[in-house]
DNA sequence: CTTTCAGCCTGACGGC
DNA sequence: TGCCGTCAGGCTGAAA
């Protein structure tokens, strides 16, 4: 499931390939995708030229000299680039070949990813937070945010108009290391905790952004897939096993149809 | 305004 | 062995 680092790990990995590179031909097989994608895809695309990549939350931006492309990965998408044609597999929707013969191709089984088209501004960005690793995240601004809030704190910055990029497994992990209890309601807890909780989400994305790099070389022609990130989690996933810190059994919660696990012990 | 929740989709997995 | 139910997940839009 990619998540910002993946996502940041992904656009590193294909923007030296891309960037400056001619679109000559365009094949979408699967067009249902978590938005339908534009019939006329292959005709608004063939002949432009690449000339900006970018990230925004989780979407791909792919700017071109007239209108943009911006690309979700979803649950289960990822973007392969490959050198030569190839067989395609099952759930291969999208490729894109440039005048270099290097081709883009987009997999995702769940086809809850995205590819769409504007000429000028995405709607999709429009109402979004704050990047995790910008300085306009930060305490503050999270407590000010957080005032009169009554939802739990998870479901709070899981929010993409309070704060993009941050979704269920980092959730869990930026709240188990600063100390704090995924279903405390927003609007209760004091600055200086939000003041640690900031500190946290960034470190937490930020160290997974860097352990993605070590991947950046095996990139191209290999899975499309970044990987997971070696990093050790210390709760997702680790219901019922021992805290890695204090050795409690971790619990198991659902808060707003998300399973979520924390350490009653050290989350207060 | 805030909060909740169904729906989108496929594959993996557990129970029988 | 295979069928069936459940779960996973980000994001949207409608309902409460």
């Amino acid at each position: 499931m990619p998540e910002l680092p993946e996502v940041e790990t992904t656009l590193r990995g294909l923007r030296p390939w891309l960037l400056g590179s001619t679109i000559t031909e365009v094949q979408v097989r699967q067009p249902a995708l978590r938005w339908p994608v534009v019939k006329n895809l292959p005709d608004l695309l063939i002949g432009q030229v690449i000339v900006c990549m970018g990230r925004r939350a989780k979407y791909l931006l792919i700017k071109l000299q007239q209108g943009s492309l911006l690309i979700h990965l979803g649950m289960s998408g990822s973007l392969r680039l490959l050198l030569a044609d190839e067989i395609w597999r099952k759930h291969d929707h999208i490729e894109m070949v440039l005048h270099t013969g290097k081709r883009l191709r987009y997999h995702d089984p769940r086809r809850f990813g995205s590819w769409s088209w504007a000429t000028g501004d995405h709607y999709q960005l429009a109402k979004l937070g704050p990047e995790p690793l910008s300085k306009q995240l930060n305490g503050e601004y999270l407590y000010k945010k957080a005032r009169g809030r009554m939802v739990p704190v998870k479901n709070f910055i899981m929010s993409s108009d309070i704060v993009v990029g941050v979704g269920n497994i980092y959730a869990a992990e930026s709240l188990f290391s600063a100390g704090i209890r995924p279903d405390r309601s927003a609007g209760r807890i004091s600055l200086k905790r939000f003041c640690i909780l900031s500190e946290h989400i960034k470190n937490v994305l930020g160290s997974a952004i860097d352990q993605g790099g070590t991947t950046l070389r095996d990139f191209v022609d290999s899975s499309g897939e970044p990987g997971y990130f070696k990093q050790q989690l210390q709760v997702y996933g680790r219901h019922g096993k021992a805290c890695r810190v204090c050795n409690a059994a971790l619990k198991l919660q659902r808060l707003g149809q998300r399973s979520t696990v924390f350490c009653s012990r050290c989350q207060k």
